[in-house]
DNA sequence: TATGCCTTATAGAGCATAGCTATCAAGGGA
DNA sequence: TCCCTTGATAGCTATGCTCTATAAGGCATA
């Protein structure tokens, strides 16, 4: 069984393309082509579906999917147990953050970094759904999100800090009762996350307990683009407040706190729990548990 | 990464000796030797500590030693998931069970070959122990062992029966007291199991309970070694009622009921929890999931 | 209808590698 | 000293992966 046969499958079935597949793996069209074919011919099945271009994956195709990314992540994870066997980790950490977490993600990724200088790391914003499924399909090492809510099965986590949320509004802007309740808030005008996002899924849950609905003018995916619409003074937006620090400095910002104290939402590290674990997988995990976060970030 | 040469390190270090390491994989001695420079060369350690004969592996390789072995496992799991994407499954499945279990392990086989007639089963008698070692390792695929005494980490289980023991003696041999209590039992002539193997260690803390010890003055590894020596009727021995339907025929075999009805030991199948189950573990839980054991042994 | 492009498969050559047999070198024991 | 065990080396063969070049089928457009 050739791991790399099994990469040109995975690459193709990412890319649903043989050309890009092909580029992709740094080989030329044929020689994936060949591959499959190979591939198919060892394990004596049909794994692709052509009519004279890609047209998906057969269905021993789809059933063998999660078994052969399974086969990289391990031949992957055994080429970094040998180059780590003793010293610092090499090679890249493929992190995943939610974007309300990504304040926090520096300085997991300083401690990581200080503790092993050879390593290479990449970032990419997801949704917890999407930091879930790709951390099943080993396509990350680790995870930045939220661990109380549809925790993921087979994980290990590591608390980091604990979220809450705040108001956030221009100076010069719309009005903010003060103290704010949660009618009241349900009345101002908000931008907030999309509606599929976990974080707004929370505060969503939070108001229909009482009954109430948020009924935003404008949303979008990122803090960055909600507080540009705060800046312009017509909307009030709802942030965690661990971006407090990132606002410190900005004159037309003020925060109000939320109606409520409300419980706030654990915000952690989580790996694939998977035996035996990955020497990145068990670093980040080591790294968390001994992280300070900076103020700004509580952690009970 | 060559699976190939990853097999052939995982042969070396079980066989601690090139040319039997070179047989068992069917290929030349040379053709290992050389497999196992390759893929130093590709990982870039040495792996296996040479002073003109094998001398272990060096620390480099005790550290890959359980992602060589997921590699492979993978790589077996991938074959078999497309071999049985539809259908009945193929290939040999590695079954370990306690001696205490052997006698319900017909049903479980029976059952699993007639859902899937094309499937080899391989049955080895190991402890509790060996059994949970041997899953971490992927050398079996699932085992038939206790699920309440230390059970091992990452993995699921189903429970069958309950276990419960009886004394057994020989319908002319020594005399047992009716009814039977703690210290009348440890006064018997015994014969039982090694005092390592969990069933005996059960057995001992039951006794330690209550001040008690037993001395038996012959162990074995083996139930059929413990009725030949009941047989002959200078000893009595303390085994599963599970066992009793083998005894069923038997003309000199007398059973005792224990002092006091215990609460049984719960027998079951486990099999690795790794994220994706292979095909063999599913069809092994799906099995045992739906087994209706024969009389003799009691679900609760 | 013809042309051109996009996509995948095929052909043939070159090279790397894994396999074999035969043999050698280094210890260890009789 | 001789012989046996153990692993490494040499030389050769065969397999097979990879490349470039090209063919073939479908689709859009002129």
């Amino acid at each position: 069984m050739q791991t790399r046969l099994v990469e040109y499958f995975l690459a193709l079935e990412r890319e649903g393309h043989f050309a890009r597949a092909a580029a992709h793996c740094n080989v030329s069209q044929p020689t994936l082509s060949a591959g499959i074919v190979t591939l198919e011919t060892q394990l004596g099945k049909r794994l692709i579906r052509r009519d004279r271009k890609y047209a998906g994956l057969t269905a021993e195709g789809e059933a063998i999917l999660p078994w052969a990314r399974q086969l990289v992540a391990a031949a992957e994870a055994l080429g970094q147990a040998a180059e780590t066997a003793r010293g610092p980790l090499k090679g890249e950490l493929r992190l995943g953050a939610i974007p309300a977490a990504m304040p926090a993600i520096g300085c997991l990724v300083a401690a990581m970094q200080a503790r092993h200088p050879g390593l290479n790391v990449s970032i990419r914003a997801l949704t917890s759904r999407q930091i879930e499924r790709d951390l099943a399909a080993f396509e990350l090492d680790a995870g930045l999100t939220y661990l109380d809510f549809e925790p993921p099965a087979h994980a290990l986590s590591v608390p980091l800090y604990v979220e809450r949320t705040m108001l956030v509004s221009a100076v010069d802007g719309v009005a903010v009762p003060d103290p704010l309740d949660w009618a009241g808030l349900a009345i101002l005008p908000l931008c907030l996350l999309h509606q599929g996002m976990q974080n707004r899924r929370i505060l969503d849950a939070r108001l229909a307990e009482r009954g109430l609905a948020l009924r935003p003018l404008v949303t979008a995916d990122s803090y960055v683009a909600l507080l540009g619409l705060v800046q312009q003074g017509r909307l009030c937006s709802i942030i965690p407040d661990s971006h407090a620090t990132l606002l410190d400095g900005l004159s037309w910002a003020r925060t109000h706190a939320m109606p409520q104290a409300d419980e706030g939402s654990r915000v952690g590290v989580i790996v694939s729990d998977s035996a035996p674990m990955g020497p990145l997988a068990q670093a980040v995990l080591g790294v968390a548990r001994e992280l300070r976060l900076p103020q700004g970030f509580r952690t009970g």
